[in-house]
DNA sequence: ATTAGAATAT
DNA sequence: TATATTCTAA
């Protein structure tokens, strides 16, 4: 199924990036396409109806808000059945979660990661005592998860702590994010100045994922298309896609509907993805 | 009290 | 250079 589907879909397998990892298609025939699904992000149901019989309307969710619940089913999961010794199932399809120290080398098309993690940590350890962190590597793959997120975003929300939960990416804390969306906007502003194509050479990561034209540029709206604004003024709360990037409630027609990770992608689960670090010192 | 963002440190 | 950490202001 297509999910690439319009401009940028939000890819958010995790997994799906290399191409084709273990999917097996007998699995897909006769489930409905990604643009049939409802996003987990709508109710299900309707408002009007709610509100015929009484239901109270379900508050509104926001990608966030299932992304966040989806963690937090994850992480309920993984620390009821946890198996540490007998290790998880790390399976090719990245659909796991190893927990912390799960260096067992991610497989092919998933985007793998592994973090040092110095003194052994179960899941469920609080305490915490200022063990250093190894230093969080950008791969492609991370750093194009990241691009998604901000682009679907929008220039507006796109700050660091929305990102990190978006991202999904266990283990990857706020200040990964912001570090790397500091550097990320010097990048972005950096190359409009030279509009002429030319990541330099120096921007290894930076220039593995195409900047979203709708982080090109502050976006000015068009003083025609804003002019008359003052006749109607649009109701719409946050229904629409914006513009250039915007609301991530989805519309269904509109482009991508497939936004939680749990779709039948070969790749990883929601929450497949661990940061790649980088053993250091000290 | 939290956290975004810039400045600075490693 | 890439990422982390610190600091200040919202």
């Amino acid at each position: 199924m297509g999910e690439e589907a319009g401009g940028y879909d939000f890819d958010f397998g995790g997994g799906g990036y290399g191409g084709y990892d273990g999917r097996v298609t007998e699995w897909e025939t006769g489930l409905p396409g990604c643009d049939e699904l409802t996003p987990l992000s709508q109710p299900l149901v309707p408002p009007g109806l709610a509100a015929a019989f009484r239901i109270p309307p379900e508050p509104g969710r926001t990608l966030l808000d299932v992304h966040r619940a989806s963690s937090a089913t994850v992480s309920r999961l993984r620390s009821t059945s946890s198996s540490p010794s007998s290790g998880n199932g790390n399976a090719t399809g990245g659909g796991s979660f190893p927990s912390f120290p799960g260096k067992g080398a991610a497989a092919a098309g998933d985007d793998s990661s592994n973090r040092d993690n110095n003194s052994a940590e179960s899941a469920g350890d609080k305490s915490a005592a200022a063990t250093k962190r190894a230093r969080l590597v950008w791969t492609p793959q991370l750093h194009k998860r990241f691009v998604e997120v901000v682009a679907h975003l929008g220039i507006k929300s796109a700050v660091p702590k929305t990102i990190m939960q978006l991202m999904n990416v266990e283990g990857l804390t706020r200040e990964n994010v912001a570090s790397h969306l500091q550097k990320y906007r010097l990048y972005v502003k950096r190359m409009q100045g030279l509009s002429n194509e030319g990541p330099s050479a120096s921007d290894h990561i930076f220039a593995s994922t195409p900047v979203p034209p709708s982080l090109r540029e502050p976006q000015v709206p068009h003083a025609a298309a804003m002019a008359p604004a003052m006749y109607h003024h649009h109701p719409a709360p946050m229904g629409g896609v914006a513009a250039g990037h915007g609301g991530y409630y989805q519309q269904q027609h509109s482009g991508h509907a497939v936004y939680n990770g749990y779709g039948g992608h070969g790749g990883g689960g929601g929450v497949s993805s661990y940061p790649h670090y980088h053993h250091g010192d000290q």
